[in-house]
DNA sequence: GTGATTGCAAATCTTTTGCACTAAA
DNA sequence: TTTAGTGCAAAAGATTTGCAATCAC
């Protein structure tokens, strides 16, 4: 997976949209969208993504962690996947796309919108519009 | 939506999947698979259904709600349906089938899988077969 | 009787909140 | 400064668990 163009400074995009470029919502920034020292699709919950601040020396509480997921999902810089009923997952992957879930690992797999046709799709009741259609593929072991 | 033959008694159907029809079963049973004296499609959350047993008189606690609901899952009775992180819907519709999600409602519709058609599924990754694919459409006011 | 089922209260897990403290602009 | 952002501990909401009492067979 390649990119045109050098992915935009963290402190930029986040005052991009609006959000001061604190040192804790840079080192999340970091982690979710520069690991490997490049622009990645990722998935993380809350819980996993403090454990990984904490375990790299980052000092940040689990609730600020819930706030910057939720900020940035807000801002756009994030967008949350619904799989599992008691977890709530992010996904740095912003563009209209689906998924695979793997059950047995709760790992989420990108599935790109453009690999996967919807047809068919009935009118929406009356008085409402869609909002976004959600693909899950689940998969066992 | 008519049924070509009558709706086989609940204590059969109980016992049809090993479960033994207990007062509490048979209330929420009845709630579930015969509101409107016919077999007919809801979607709940174990709240929901608690609270509307109680409102009918019914004695029955919130854990046993959830018990019964997982043990109904569980025997092909009901099917669980996420489209919420932070709780569980359960559908009386078990075939093949998708959903509209209100989303200021929270309320569910079925969309019967007939009407949509999904193409281009990519192939599962190696060593994983599909457990089920879940569309949600969901919908703003 | 015997094992399955239930209720209750407590525990657990995820997420949110209130508020005093700290840091960015 | 001034206002946004943070941490902590407590609260909240959904769900599960342990165990004694109760029910179905």
């Amino acid at each position: 997976m390649t990119y045109e163009r050098p992915y935009r400074g963290l402190i930029e995009r986040l005052k991009g949209v609006g959000l001061r470029p604190t040192r804790q919502r840079l080192a999340l920034g970091k982690l979710l969208f520069e690991a490997n020292g490049q622009h990645c699709d990722r998935h993380v919950t809350a819980e996993q993504l403090h454990g990984e601040a904490i375990g790299r020396g980052v000092r940040v509480s689990l609730a600020t962690v819930y706030n910057t997921l939720h900020q940035f999902t807000e801002s756009g810089l994030l967008r949350e996947v619904v799989v599992d009923s008691g977890r709530s997952y992010f996904d740095t992957n912003t563009s209209e796309h689906h998924h695979f879930f793997f059950e047995n690992s709760g790992r989420l797999q990108d599935i790109e919108s453009s690999d996967l046709l919807i047809g068919n799709l009935p009118a929406s009741p009356e008085g409402h519009a869609i909002s976004r259609v959600d693909v899950i593929v689940r998969l066992k072991a």
